[in-house]
RNA sequence: GUCCCGGUAGCUCAGCUGGAUAGAGCAACGGUUUCCUAAACCGUAGGCCGCGUGUUCGAAUCACGCUCGGGACACCA
């Protein structure tokens, strides 16, 4: 995975969880495009890495393969399970085996990599079994049975014409009913299925598990396909079922505010591993939520790891820090019976001994947060919840700062049982506050920053 | 040619399901602080919210047109 897949899954799954917290039921999902011509082209490069592995000087590599590296290590198993008995033997006798054992070895990266993310899909659903299992059939009988698919032309497209261009009759879905611009092509020249045709059984098939609101998180490259996906889930649901497209616009690496030119050769590539690694999956999630999803994002490698206002995951994780260092020095004064299991305890401070104004507005904040979490969730915008905890996080260190200079505001007071107990209430509250909006984003909250 | 996304302070962006003087961070400028509970803090300045028309008691927010930038437009993943 590269670092804007990495932004599609965060997303995805800060999205459920959100939802999940004002209530829905939510099922995590990863479709698995592993038919078509795209793997046989990668099973095609894991069989060159297989010979290079045997031995083989393979030189560049070829023009229509892919060049990654990645795939090396994927050819040298192969070549110590099997040895070299598919070295040479002609393309149609390997690849279907080839094929398999790359899907596989790139699936244990994807979830390597989705793991060390800390994001869990509930399904796994694979494009070729679906067409395996003849759902793709059944999908387009479906469609067929209530005579949207028909044999037809299309116009060529406007504007620039693909070079390859030749009006033929195809397979078409009248997408153009139910919302699309034109009717759209359900088999490829050679007979296969489009990808729009497996998407669409894909479809199908959630919506007869049992689901009705659809959300799909792509690439924003993909953006001309949403009205399609979206007249097909129409269609082939009665009209029963909605699919909302969350596209995600790319990541911007920079380092020192300049962009960070990724080069193989300099030894200056960053994979989505080496950045977890780097900076650590709680930065990688809070910062790739730190902007709406259809948005460019900027990473700066440098300033993530600043320890500054500027930083929202450092200054927001601070925030949580401090309060916990409060509380353990109350803790250590015998005000507070235990660090964690203490809200029904505080809940009996005298609150109305907090008066001082920075104290009333950062309860007004606490008050905006339910109403913050609901607008994020039902705008599908979970960004929301990352500008309110820093605007959280900056009024709780105002009050803080407010303590340094007029020391009768400090959290604790020597002699006033009360009043400190009061504060505690109040920070233990923001900590909450901080605690829920960072376990919403999948990051977790900080007690004490070395 | 069509469709989608965007244009808000010098920079990066919030705000956009209409509502009071349009917000934050950085940068700039002016101060304070080197104390303590933990990596400073306070203040100032800075905006025809791309342009125009319309809807409305009220528009950054909604509609239409224009403009600029990005992306997508048979079969491709």
């Amino acid at each position: 995975m590269h670092i804007g897949h990495a932004r599609g899954a965060v997303f995805g799954d800060a999205l459920a969880a959100l939802l999940e917290w004002v209530g829905f039921d939510v099922t995590r999902e990863y479709y698995i495009n592993d038919a078509g011509a795209q793997v046989d082209v990668l099973a095609r490069s894991v069989h060159l890495r297989y010979r290079e592995a045997l031995g083989e000087a393979i030189g560049d590599i070829p023009e229509g393969l892919y060049p990654g590296d990645y795939l090396q290590p994927v050819g040298a198993n192969l070549a110590q399970q099997d040895g070299d008995k598919w070295q040479n033997l002609p393309e149609e006798q390997w690849l279907p085996h080839f094929r398999a054992f790359a899907i596989d070895a790139m699936m244990d990266m994807i979830r390597d990599d989705l793991a060390g993310l800390g994001v869990v899909h509930a399904v796994f659903t694979s494009e070729r079994a679906l067409v395996e299992a003849g759902k793709v059939d059944e999908g387009l009988a479906h469609l067929d049975a209530m005579g949207l698919i028909y044999e037809g032309v299309l116009e060529p497209p406007k504007g620039k014409l693909p070079d390859d261009w030749e009006s033929r009759p195809q397979t078409l879905f009248k997408a153009a009913e139910f919302g699309d611009d034109v009717d759209r092509p359900l088999k490829k020249s050679d007979g296969s299925w489009t990808y729009f045709a497996t998407d669409i059984a894909y479809h199908w098939d959630k919506y007869r598990r049992g689901f009705d609101t659809l959300i799909d998180v792509w690439g924003a490259d993909h953006g001309g396909y949403v009205k399609r996906m979206q007249a097909a889930v129409r269609a082939v649901s009665g009209g029963n079922a909605v699919l909302d497209v969350k596209l995600c616009q790319m990541v911007n690496l920079l380092k020192g505010g300049q962009p960070f030119r990724m080069s193989k050769r300099a030894g200056t590539f960053v994979t989505l591993r080496d950045l977890v690694e780097q900076v650590g999956k709680d930065v990688v999630r809070f910062i790739m939520l730190t902007r709406k999803n259809d948005a460019q994002l900027d990473f700066d490698l440098d300033k993530v790891l600043e320890q500054s206002r500027d930083n929202p995951v450092f200054y927001v994780q601070y925030a949580h820090a401090r309060i916990f260092s409060v509380l353990r020095h109350a803790q250590a004064q015998e005000l507070l019976p235990d660090l964690h299991d203490n809200l029904d305890f505080l809940s009996k401070a005298a609150l109305s001994r907090l008066t001082d104004s920075a104290e009333l507005t950062l309860i007004r904040m606490l008050a905006e947060w339910p109403r913050q979490v609901d607008s994020a969730a039902e705008a599908n915008e979970p960004h929301r919840v990352a500008f309110y905890l820093y605007e959280l996080a900056a009024c709780f260190h105002a009050l803080w700062n407010k303590g340094k200079d007029e020391a009768q505001l400090r959290f604790l007071i020597e002699g006033d049982r009360e009043v400190s107990l009061a504060r505690l209430a109040l920070i233990r509250a923001v900590a909450l506050v901080i605690g829920s909006g960072l376990s919403i984003f999948g990051v977790t909250p900080v007690e004490e920053m070395r």
